[in-house]
DNA sequence: ATTATATAAAATTTCGAGATTTTGATATAT
DNA sequence: ATATATCAAAATCTCGAAATTTTATATAAT
């Protein structure tokens, strides 16, 4: 196995429930799984602590990092930070190729949380449905021109859902939650900034208050 | 020499003139510096790329990063929506410990600054204002409560740094810099905070235009 | 002269073993 | 009973050499 796919192969394992929170990340149990040498699961790891999907302390090895209410909390307000600030720099330069894009990704969304909503969630269901959220979230920040702000971006939104894994499952499906899609994709395509920074806003509200890991 | 020595001397190299930018960092040559084995030094080139402050490139290995107007542009952007929320989330929060400590940070600031503008810019003095100036505006976010936020700032600022190298060394201390702080000290111990906003924005802008770097 | 190919040199990456440090268990003392 | 000290097991970290890949050089072909 390529070093490359170890690396994705752990992160989609990080951010959805592939290990404990908390838990260790030994060396030589990965080390067999993936069959390579010890120093290549520690470059990987190493790199994923770079992202801050792994936690890393001297002499003490790597582990998942502990679940938290108040790095929820910090996270939700980076994400509303960023995601307003690129949404509204993508309604002032994307363009109608942007706003088609955007279009295409919130339909996306909507018809599978629509049928989840509908249906039960099956494993398989949530994998498409966690892709299509982060195309939604992602699409409306792609226009922004700062690379520098979108990748800063990706590192929050892998934290957070790392921080979720699937705590809040149930609530993602229930109909408040597509509404705010809508709701968003509707303010953004409006071209009303502040409109569209208060419904992204108002889309995360309830990770903001800590009830949503229970404190 | 111990590996959290090598990863800090190597830090302050990276942000304050050590290597020319895109220069190549060979693990031989570091491996010679600093005494120890090729894997010590991938290491901490990893560790490194983790904040930004080295480009890796698989197969290619590290180099540090190019200098880029529009790079410095989106930093300063992020800088200012940072620090902006930082601060303001100090005003709110810090109390009066918080507005003794940026007071304090600023007297010391100043005092370099003005020492500065008169005379010449030695090295010595220069590596004390780069200190100063960097506690100055750490110390105005930092009683914003957000562990997420200071880190990311943390990171966005020594990019940031990286980037201006010397470029900008001679405005740094001009009146107008000077005057720049105390406004941003003055506008966040009056509890405004839409200036105080305003005022970091301002001391930024000469970087969001591309001429620092020469557009 | 320019492009393409083959070869050599140099750099990066992987590896497993040895050295170091932490962790956990057991024994001893307060 | 609590705390401290000692030792063994386990894990992490360091190292230098071997394997792989890139880069540079030289040769041949168009």
């Amino acid at each position: 196995m390529q070093e490359v796919d170890i690396y994705q192969t752990l992160k989609r394992k990080l951010v959805s429930n592939g290990f404990e929170h908390g838990a260790k990340l030994r060396a030589e149990v990965l080390r067999k799984e993936f069959d390579c040498s010890a120093s290549t699961i520690r470059e990987v790891l190493f790199r994923l602590s770079t992202v801050g999907l792994v936690s890393f302390q001297e002499q003490r090895g790597f582990r998942v990092p502990e679940r938290s209410p108040e790095k929820l909390i910090e996270l939700t307000h980076m994400r509303v930070l960023l995601e307003g600030e690129g949404t509204v720099m993508s309604i002032r330069a994307g363009g109608v190729a942007w706003e088609a894009r955007l279009t295409a990704a919130h339909h996306q969304l909507s018809h599978i949380e629509t049928r989840i909503h509908e249906a039960a969630a099956s494993d398989d269901l949530v994998a498409i449905w966690a892709g299509a959220e982060k195309e939604f979230h992602e699409t409306l920040i792609s226009a922004c021109g700062s690379k520098t702000l979108k990748q800063m971006h990706g590192q929050i939104y892998a934290q957070f859902r790392q921080q979720l894994m699937l705590a809040d499952r149930d609530f993602d499906f229930i109909s408040t939650n597509i509404e705010h899609h809508a709701q968003i994709l509707e303010a953004a395509l409006s071209g009303n900034e502040s409109l569209t920074r208060k419904k992204i806003h108002d889309h995360l509200a309830r990770h903001l208050t800590g009830e949503t890991l229970g404190v």
